[in-house]
DNA sequence: TGCGTCCGATTGTCGGACAATGCAAAATGA
DNA sequence: TCATTTTGCATTGTCCGACAATCGGACGCA
């Protein structure tokens, strides 16, 4: 075959398969706001009419969308345009570090200003709701302290709380996927440090503090050393910062 | 019916339709390790047998991964199974954060910390290589600073640039949803703002400058001059900060 | 009005089919 | 022998038709 065309260097023509052009024909009816999340998106046997495509092409096409919720499917079964929901994102973004392997110094960079951020706002925001479920938390930390296991799950639960504190969903989007790579660690390191679960309840306490006093500056100090104390206990705990999160940290997440 | 299982709150049988149990099946084994990225992943008949089912229900499995990038196909249209790519996740994201009508005022929030982290990284790790191509950046500007649409892209490029010289994927992975929808609002202040070029352009050369001296604080400082000139050019162009961001800014973000 | 029943519509799954295309082996030529 | 072309096979993308399960709503009944 040799020169084909001589001087055009091969157009390399790239079929779109069909089902990608109805997933990205769908995409852009939601995204335009032509369709907008809730209403329905009706059966495929429509879809099938509009595109003029099979019913398999269809619903491949349907699948592309279903999982990043820009489409959904209710108890009947039925289609429904909807919003990208929030919380996979996050998951999916986390696992995707660990995919990349991602080390702990990565996650520790980031989670810093991130925490502390969040406290900040927090701090500017917070309800009388919201604090007092704060305490209550902090409460069943005081009677879980020597549990390593509660006062890991008790860690996760106070962090979003606070995220919830701050009412900010780009700043919960950003710190999410890091807060969920960094406080599985805290199990391990409650079992390595003995004094970490007081030191953990101590910085929540001051978090708390410094929300009800509106202090600013106290809420960014707090949340500094919070995670550097995370940090230091990770060290101490005998792990690396430079190493890879572990896969492990993957099931945790779902 | 009545009380239909007195005691029992109702099983609430949900059986999960066949092609989200082979997606599922699929994205475990490559989150487990059993299959890497850059393996392939079979044929479809291949997958047939093994899962017992149908081609069509395989294929409309395969489709829910492929998207995520754990799956993809190659020119040959072979399945491999893949890392999910991070750019994508981004502007994920930040699609999510427009569907969601997030504020400017959130986006500004989350962006200042992230740039300044950012930047701080890039000061601790740029190298010459990058530094030569942030200073070519500067150099293109000066000569396109009367042209806003320019100037957009190329801030937009220099602080690609920036992000990469930090070489922190975490970070990464936070600052880039906010900063696509940031970006985008370059060229409208640059259009209503006749001092924003040249002060764009400013903050920039102080970057590189903190970068060469590898000027921790003086990178921290002009990452916040820089977001905060964001924010006032962006109000005194008549825009609020409490408006969600626009839907417009999707279509620039493919 | 409240209840159960029935029917149509819709989805999930299956089996089979065929064209287009990429890949690798076989055939051809030097 | 080596390089190149041809051929054949495997695989994907798409289509068609079919059927069971199930959901929603209409209908009939008390």
């Amino acid at each position: 075959m040799g020169g084909r065309f001589p001087g055009n260097p091969l157009p390399r023509i790239r079929t779109t398969p069909a089902y990608r052009l109805v997933a990205e024909a769908i995409e852009k009816r939601i995204l335009s706001g032509e369709l907008r999340a809730g209403e329905p998106l009706g059966t495929e046997a429509e879809l099938v009419k509009q595109f003029g495509v099979n019913r398999s092409t269809v619903r491949e096409g349907i699948r592309l969308l279903e999982q990043s919720g820009l489409v959904r499917r209710d108890a009947s079964r039925r289609l429904w345009t909807g919003l990208p929901h929030y919380e996979r994102l996050a998951s999916r973004t986390s696992r995707a570090l660990v995919l990349h392997q991602a080390t702990f110094r990565e996650l520790y960079e980031a989670a810093l200003p991130l925490q502390i951020a969040t406290v900040q706002a927090a701090v500017e925001r917070a309800t009388p709701e919201i604090i007092e479920r704060l305490e209550a938390n902090i409460t069943r930390m005081e009677e879980a302290a020597s549990d390593p296991a509660a006062v890991a799950s008790l860690d996760r639960e106070f962090h979003a709380l606070v995220g919830e504190a701050a009412a900010n969903r780009v700043l919960q989007l950003a710190r999410e996927p890091s807060e969920m790579l960094v406080l599985p660690t805290t199990e391990l390191i409650s079992r390595h440090v003995p004094e970490a679960p007081a030191r953990v309840l101590h910085a929540h306490r001051m978090y708390v503090d410094a929300i009800k006093r509106r202090d600013v500056e106290a809420g960014r100090l707090w949340a500094r050393r919070h995670i550097e104390d995370w940090k230091k206990g990770f060290e101490r705990a005998g792990r690396s910062l430079d190493a890879p999160i572990d896969r492990l940290y993957l099931e945790l997440n779902r």
